[in-house]
RNA sequence: GCCGCGGUGGUGAAAUGGUAUACACGAAGGCCUUAAGAGCCUUUAUCCGCAAGGGUGUGAGAGUUCGACUCUCUCCCGCGGCACCA
């Protein structure tokens, strides 16, 4: 029985906190992981996964919160749509980004860890996001990189990873190299700075044998469109010809202008280019290599080699030429320059006066069919302290040897000098117990690798070591993975297009082809939410608009500063943040408690019928599509037709408020579970059913009918449904409106044109 | 340059081709209160009008349609991705 709480004031941090604890105590969104999945029962299981944050600040702001949130909502309401639903959480605080931080604040990183993991647990358990705590990943954690470690064996044994000496780009302030992905408008992706191109031999992982697969792959999962399209690009693939120019073969995606060429190029660093020995070919190859990408793009360069040889097609003889606007790294890194249809290639061929000749463009050169692309095989070596040692030892008898498994993991020694150097070589190098070794093959003296592998690589499998936590013998169970892989849906920011999301993938189809797992697309579904900004720009310290989210949890709750979030836009598309805004969110959720704790009273009401199940038809299809705003204002308008009912007759249908307080629950789960707790309800609200509605109760008594006349409002007729069987039915009440008699007037009408049960236009002769 | 996403009141925003501005914020007025706050009620795109009513309005312009924020075309602006990729 439902009493009376009027005097029971909405206090949302003692409830919150109140709650948190009985979530945690009684388990309620930890899932029994092996409880095989019973068709019979329909609890299906249902992997709710967000991307886990990377904590380098001091703690979350309400940008981490926004993500976290909207999709725990995601999660909360499949759970109780009857889905068994496992939604963890985890820290990927291995790794450079969170390495700077240590390095600004002065604390060793692993004390950094430690404290950063208190403070973004506990805000995160502040929020009310309904986490399975009994399994949380931190990549720093020996239990897990000793798999990460694992990971890399199992690659380099299948011939996925791999040595080699190539330009590669180092970041000067974060004295490291970095993969491809990482160097975003040849500024590193961490820090900003721009980076420099160096010759080194390093470690990569062969993703580019996955071209093909992680393109095609595209189409087999429900992805935001522009993700794809970003990979899409990324990976970059087109279709052409290598045609071999006198013992150069080039690389071209335009054969039939082939007869137009006037000149051979070469990147500076083609084999060819090297055999060239005049000075000025060595000078120009030496002032390239240390140039920018920039510095490259500002002013075609090159330096002619003093060779000619035959174009093929027009026997005529054209000179060879080494300019650095050619990349070794795409093609063959030799082009036949085309300069009457290439601009660049018209460019270089105006400044150096080589002639320009028309083509046929209907050449056909001999040649192979080539597909080429744009991605490169991922770099995954850095000169860092922070990461996961390279399982790799070097023997100068047997050369590189896997550490036995069994002697996983590389422990990552504790060490005082853990600063970046800036010469190539990791802060470990200086650590000989680290280093020194004995060969796994031979046991002879060898060296440890002191290299460790990217962020990005500890990133790359967690969600499959999330249902496997318990395990120190094996990286992951075949049956937990089995039931609960893929994930089923995947929430996280877009700025991982080409880097977390594609690297997971292609990790993914790795394990797959060595028999690990059964599938190879990790990520069934993936959204990609929006961001929160402040006063229009992204939230950055430097900036200075960071926005933490303790103190509005402290005034105005979790529940309100969720809703709020929720509330500024949809979900895809982010929001700006302003305080204004939660106050009023803030007056809401008071409403709702009090209507739902002041409620008495039996009476249904046809009306209000229909209103509650039209808004559980329009809450549940927002939800279902992330659009929260829009379930938000379904929620308030529903609200306030309660709320007008029953200041009205001073009596309230109990069932009205329980829809009200269940449609809530996933975006406001503390209040909601308190009120439902008042309700006299027992059991926790977050494991009911989401209401169901009835189709039939959807149809109002009442239809609303707009008169138009040329396509001009003219009337708006409300009449009882009973009374509007036809056309006929409507043109006769129509008639008797004033406004449309007026404006029918004396016209003749030429057609009239009718929307069952909603709109009529008269359209007249003109 | 190519690809994608946007542009709607004072603000955040909503609209299966069918009443443009739901829901909220802010603002104004009122009730309650000794007062303040909270709460509640009313108004709030814009122009003409006492009102009834009418005109104009979704970045600009054209088109399709009885009817366009929505579909098509040409532009303008903002944001994001890719790019000396041959």
């Amino acid at each position: 029985m439902a009493k009376s709480k009027n005097n029971l004031k909405y206090i949302p941090t003692e409830i919150e906190q109140k709650w948190q604890k009985k979530w945690e105590e009684t388990k309620i969104y930890s899932p029994n992981l092996d409880k095989p999945f019973d068709k019979a029962q329909g609890h299906r299981p249902f992997y709710n996964l967000m991307m886990f944050p990377y904590p380098s600040a001091e703690g979350m702001h309400v940008g981490n919160m926004y993500a976290f949130t909207g999709a725990d909502i995601y999660g909360r309401f499949k759970r109780m749509q009857g889905n068994d639903v496992f939604e963890p959480i985890g820290l990927d605080g291995f790794g450079i980004h969170s390495e700077n931080y240590a390095i600004k604040v002065g604390r060793h990183p692993k004390e950094q860890a430690k404290i950063s993991e208190k403070n973004f647990y506990r805000q995160l358990r502040a929020t009310g996001n309904g986490y399975d705590w009994s399994r949380t990943v931190e990549t720093y954690d020996p239990k897990y990189y000793k798999w990460t470690q694992w990971l890399f064996i199992q690659l380099f044994k299948a011939g996925l990873a791999y040595r080699k000496k190539a330009p590669v780009n180092f970041c000067p302030s974060c004295k490291t190299v970095l993969a491809d992905e990482q160097v975003i408008d040849e500024k590193c992706e961490r820090c900003s700075s721009i980076v420099e191109k160096k010759e080194l031999e390093q470690w990569f992982f062969k993703i580019t044998k996955y071209a093909d697969r992680l393109l095609n792959g595209l189409n087999e999962i429900d992805w935001a469109e522009k993700i794809k399209i970003a990979q899409k690009q990324w990976i970059g693939r087109s279709e052409g010809m290598i045609i071999n120019f006198g013992g150069i073969d080039v690389f071209t995606t335009r054969p039939e202008t082939a007869d137009g060429a006037t000149f051979l190029v070469l990147s500076p660093q083609h084999p060819k280019a090297k055999e060239f020995k005049s000075k000025d070919v060595v000078d120009y190859i030496e002032i390239s290599t240390n140039k920018s990408d920039e510095e490259r793009r500002r002013e075609k360069t090159g330096v002619f080699t003093g060779e000619y040889i035959i174009n093929p097609l027009t026997k005529k003889k054209i000179p060879v030429w080494i300019a650095d606007y050619v990349l070794m790294g795409y093609g063959t890194g030799a082009i036949m320059a085309v300069p009457a249809e290439d601009e660049r290639d018209r460019e270089f061929a105006e400044k150096y006066k080589i002639p320009i000749e028309k083509t046929s463009l209907s050449a056909k050169p001999v040649g192979e069919k080539v597909v080429n692309y744009h991605l490169r095989d991922w770099l995954i070596s850095r000169q860092r302290y922070w990461g996961p040692p390279i399982p790799m030892i070097n023997c100068p008898k047997c050369g590189w040897q896997p550490v036995p498994e069994e002697q996983l993991p590389v422990l990552l020694p504790d060490v005082k000098d853990w600063k970046p150097l800036g010469t190539g070589k990791s802060p470990l190098a200086n650590h000989p117990e680290f280093y020194k070794a004995n060969c796994p093959n031979c046991k002879g003296p060898a060296t440890r690798e002191t290299d460790v592998s990217d962020t990005f690589l500890d990133s790359a499998w967690y969600f499959l070591r999330y249902v496997n936590t318990e395990f120190d013998n094996k990286p992951f169970d075949e049956l937990r993975v089995k039931k609960w892989l893929p994930v089923n849906m995947y929430i996280g920011g877009p700025e991982h297009a080409v880097l977390h999301l594609l690297y997971s993938r292609f990790i993914t189809m790795a394990l797959h082809d060595l028999g690990f797992i059964d599938f190879d697309e990790p990520f069934t579904k993936f959204y990609a939410h929006g961001l929160i900004i402040k006063d229009g720009a992204k939230m950055s310290k430097s900036k200075g608009n960071v926005v933490v989210p303790d103190a509005y949890i402290k005034k105005y709750g979790a529940d309100a500063l969720r809703c709020y979030l929720m509330f500024t836009g949809p979900f895809s598309m982010g929001g700006d943040f302003r305080d204004s805004g939660i106050e009023g969110m803030s007056r809401f959720l008071k409403r709702v408690w009090a209507l739902a704790s002041g409620i008495k009273g039996k009476d249904a009401d046809p009306a209000l019928d229909t209103f509650m199940h039209k808004t559980i038809k329009s809450v549940t299809e927002d939800m279902e599509n992330l659009n929260y705003n829009t379930a938000i204002a379904h929620l308030m308008e529903y609200y306030n037709e309660l709320h007008y009912f029953y200041t009205k007759y001073k009596i309230l249908n109990i069932k009205y408020c329980k829809t009200l307080v269940l449609l809530l629950a996933s975006l406001a789960p503390h209040i909601t579970e308190e009120l439902w707790n008042n309700l006299g309800e027992k059991s926790s609200i977050h494991q009911q059913s989401w209401p169901a509605y009835d189709s039939k109760l959807l149809v109002e008594n009442e239809v609303t009918i707009v008169i138009q006349v040329n396509g001009k409002v003219r009337d708006i007729l409300k009449i009882k449904s009973a009374d509007v069987k036809n056309q006929k039915d409507v043109e006769h009440f129509a008639s008797l409106s004033a406004n449309v008699k007026k404006h029918l007037d004396g016209k003749k009408i030429k057609k009239v044109i009718y929307v069952e049960g909603r709109i009529i236009n008269f359209v007249l002769n003109s």
